[in-house]
DNA sequence: CCCACTGTACTATCGTACTAATACAGTAGA
DNA sequence: TCTACTGTATTAGTACGATAGTACAGTGGG
């Protein structure tokens, strides 16, 4: 997983959306571990406080459950929370997208212009991008 | 101009955008003064050192320009400088939801439907909704 | 001129978010 | 049991946004 360090997202929520996005496209599945707090550290070059952060959101979102001494196992239900969740995050950006347009006096059309766009740009890129 | 003191954008990027959006919507028309730093600071409840904050960004941007004195006004080719940032804007909001489906696993035509999910959302409250 | 407005500058302070450093606690295997 | 791993808790440092107060500088109208 790719961190930015001089990113506007915190680094914790990177990952998290990062573990988040290989759970939803089947990259750790369900019973499986995923990095423990300082494996992930290093290979991220941050502080394993900073991992351990994330995986607490992870748990909170019912993504993974911790094992004391064990690890973090991904849950059962974990695709399918994380593909409602990573819709809805999706929905709310393009929402906040399309009222900024809005806001400007923009017309509904000109608005899905500009989405016809980006869309043309990241796909060049076939998705190769993370998230920033 | 309406502010969100608990939004997660900072309160001076609010007025920012807020000003941005109503010049390129044609609310303030170049040659016009927009309102003063303590006019603003009292109308929005913020502290003069905010708008200030702001206003200098809008001067960087080149929307704006300070005339000691006497206030800030709307630059001549203010609108399409608006427009234009506003659009590149929208698209990196854009691009940024795209890339995260991408991220997800998600194909081009499921990332389509949220994009027309979120628009008919948005639709039902005609754009009254300020920029969070 | 004088006063009321304008923008500008500076310092101090507070709260919060993020990250880091360190120490503590539980589990499994040699 | 010992060791090497796991997650967890506590504390400290740093950066940034926002507020507050004060002061300075320029403009225009009465």
């Amino acid at each position: 997983m790719r961190i930015e360090a001089d990113s506007a997202t915190p680094v914790f929520l990177q990952i998290v959306e990062g573990i988040r996005s290989a759970i939803a496209s089947g990259v750790y599945r369900p019973g499986e571990m995923i990095p423990s707090v300082r494996q992930q550290a290093v290979a991220s070059l941050v502080n394993p406080n900073t991992v351990q952060r994330a995986y607490e959101q992870l748990e909170r979102d019912g993504l993974v459950v911790s094992r004391m001494g064990m690890g973090m196992v991904v849950a059962d239900d974990a695709k399918e929370i994380a593909r409602r969740e990573i819709d809805q995050g999706i929905q709310e950006i393009f929402a906040k997208g399309i009222a900024m347009g809005c806001a400007a006096g923009l017309s509904q059309a000109m608005i899905d212009k500009l989405y016809r766009q980006a869309r043309r740009e990241t796909r060049g890129q076939s998705c190769r991008k993370m998230i920033p």
